[in-house]
RNA sequence: GGCGGUAUAGCCAAGUGGUAAGGCAGAGCUCUGCAAAAGCUCCAUCCCCAGUUCGAAUCUGGGUGCCGCCUCCA
């Protein structure tokens, strides 16, 4: 089997994945500061890591996967006051809500979800580590990170520290030794959330509570650190600093950062206001349609998003999942005895083949989109197959074998749900097209037509086929 | 201005130095009572210039365009 190589942002090259411990995966990847509702752009690292994590497990790999909310902010802090409630009871509704986006397109939940209210006193000792090393200083009240003190800052982003200065655009705190100098721990205002510490009342700065919580849960080292591209600098730059000044360890072994989804080419942000929320995504398409849209391209490339773009893709992302319906209720009809004959013998070296292929793409740097690739192929495989006849139970379990392992388990983008098929529907819509079977042997067409036409106008699309008529919503 | 990334058919998109996966759209055909679905066939020499090489979309150098980061951001 295909070893697993992995885009590293820290050296900007392919490496051969080799795991911390054997057999086991630490996985931290940066998730949101909830003061709004999840959209698009955060979709994508959740799915992206989900089909990874699955990926994993399909190898015999044990996850250890962390994902972090920062509740403590100041955006949460303000709009939360503009609405006049508590910071923290507002985040929360925020994260219950994630939770339920993430759930719906079928993200598989982390195994931990640290919150940064959780874990103010773990930050407060790191904090105290880091000025005990000399690589922080209090001032005021305030304490920041001197990144003049960690010799490797900039590695990440491959920016230069004196360039930075440079190029500062804000206000300097003039609490600041340097003006790159970050904040670790910001001192409380009036009518903000504080907590006590060493420094007296106030609140972690932004970057901090990634180090001490991945610490915490997955150790000085781990293997995996992910999130969107938006977060190299100065999100991971200086979790790097923080960690690393503190343990003297490297804090991740590969840096995996996703691209960004645009919006009319732009980035989709909530401070740009551009953004598409996943509630609204997941009411008008399938959770396996969204994701086939996210997978289609490489995860480290940009992705756009426009108005209709769902319903371009939806139209090979049908053919797909009929193909695999299809194949499913026949592979339940076929007799149980395979004939094995000839012909089938070579389909079933092909469909072989794909599923090597299918992992070489997944095993290479996590090709979701080569591996759809691959998958239409066995669509147009299978579907040829029995176009000439063959029902071969043993092609037929063969390539719903690989239709479940990869469309349904690891990248999740095929679903043999009919959910609109439910309750009383069913048993009608077979009644009605048992009729009108009766009506289509009598050769009365005209009438047999005009139930198909008007089903259509509700939406049922029914189709003929040799082994009798289908239908969907 | 600095740093990173990217540039492949009408659109989306993969591509490991040896002569361009896949999807959508389009054209023709087969099957079908019709329709649909499905199948078959056709449809690109890879931004520009120079170089390395027997051979480059793939490597090197130089341009140009686009995106991201340098301020909160998945």
């Amino acid at each position: 089997m295909a070893g697993i190589k992995v885009y590293n942002t820290m050296t900007q090259q392919k490496e051969k994945f080799v795991p911390l411990r054997p057999g086991q995966v630490r996985v931290y990847v940066c998730g949101v500061t909830p003061y709004s509702s999840a959209h698009l752009g955060h979709a994508r690292p959740n799915v992206i890591w989900d089909v990874i994590i699955k990926f994993l497990h399909s190898r015999g790999y044990q996850t250890l996967y962390v994902q972090n909310f920062t509740d403590v902010d100041d955006q949460i802090i303000e709009r939360a006051r503009d609405e006049g409630v508590e910071a923290l009871e507002f985040s929360n509704r925020f994260i219950r809500e994630y939770l339920e986006d993430m759930d719906a397109l079928g993200v598989k939940r982390a195994d931990v979800y640290p919150k940064v209210s959780d874990h103010i006193p773990e930050i407060i000792d790191l904090i105290r580590v880091l000025i005990e090393k000399g690589h922080a200083y209090s001032a005021q009240g305030d304490v920041f990170f001197h990144v003049n003190s960690f010799p490797g800052y900039g590695k990440l982003s491959k920016q230069k520290r004196e360039e930075l200065l440079a190029g500062t655009r804000f206000e300097v705190d003039p609490a600041k030794r340097d003006a790159a100098d970050f904040a670790l721990w910001k001192k409380a205002k009036e009518g903000e959330p504080a907590w006590d510490s060493p420094w007296g009342p106030g609140r972690p700065g932004w970057h901090i509570e990634c180090s001490a919580m991945s610490y915490k849960y997955l150790g000085e080292t781990f293997d995996f650190h992910g999130g969107g591209s938006d977060l190299i600098f100065p999100h991971h730059e200086n979790e790097i600093a923080q960690s690393e000044a503190a343990t003297g360890s490297p804090l991740a072994r590969y840096w995996v950062h996703n691209g960004m989804i645009n919006f009319k080419a732009e980035k989709m942000s909530k401070s740009i206001g551009n953004v598409i929320s996943i509630g609204e995504l997941v009411q008008r398409y399938p959770a396996e349609l969204i994701r086939f849209y996210l997978l289609s391209t490489h995860y480290r490339s940009n992705l756009e998003y426009y108005q209709g773009k769902l319903e371009e893709m939806s139209r090979g992302w049908t053919r797909l999942v009929d193909t695999v319906k299809k194949l499913k209720d026949n592979l339940d009809q076929a007799p149980g005895q395979s004939s094995a004959g000839n012909g089938d013998k070579k389909i079933l070296e092909k469909i072989e083949g794909m599923q090597q292929e299918i992992e070489e793409a997944l095993a290479d740097d996590f090709n979701t989109a080569m591996a759809i690739g691959v998958l239409f192929e066995l669509v147009r495989e299978i579907n040829a197959y029995q176009h000439h006849g063959g029902k071969d139970p043993l092609v037929l379990k063969h390539a719903w074998e690989l239709f479940k392992l990869y469309g349904i388990d690891i990248l999740g983008i095929v679903n043999l749900a009919d959910s609109q098929k439910t309750g009383l529907v069913g048993p009608l819509m077979e009644l009605l097209l048992e009729l009108r079977e009766e009506l289509r042997k009598e050769k009365n067409f005209p009438l047999a037509d005009k139930i198909r036409e008007r089903l259509g106008d509700l939406g049922v699309f029914v189709e003929d086929t040799p082994q009798g008529p289908r239908w969907k919503v």
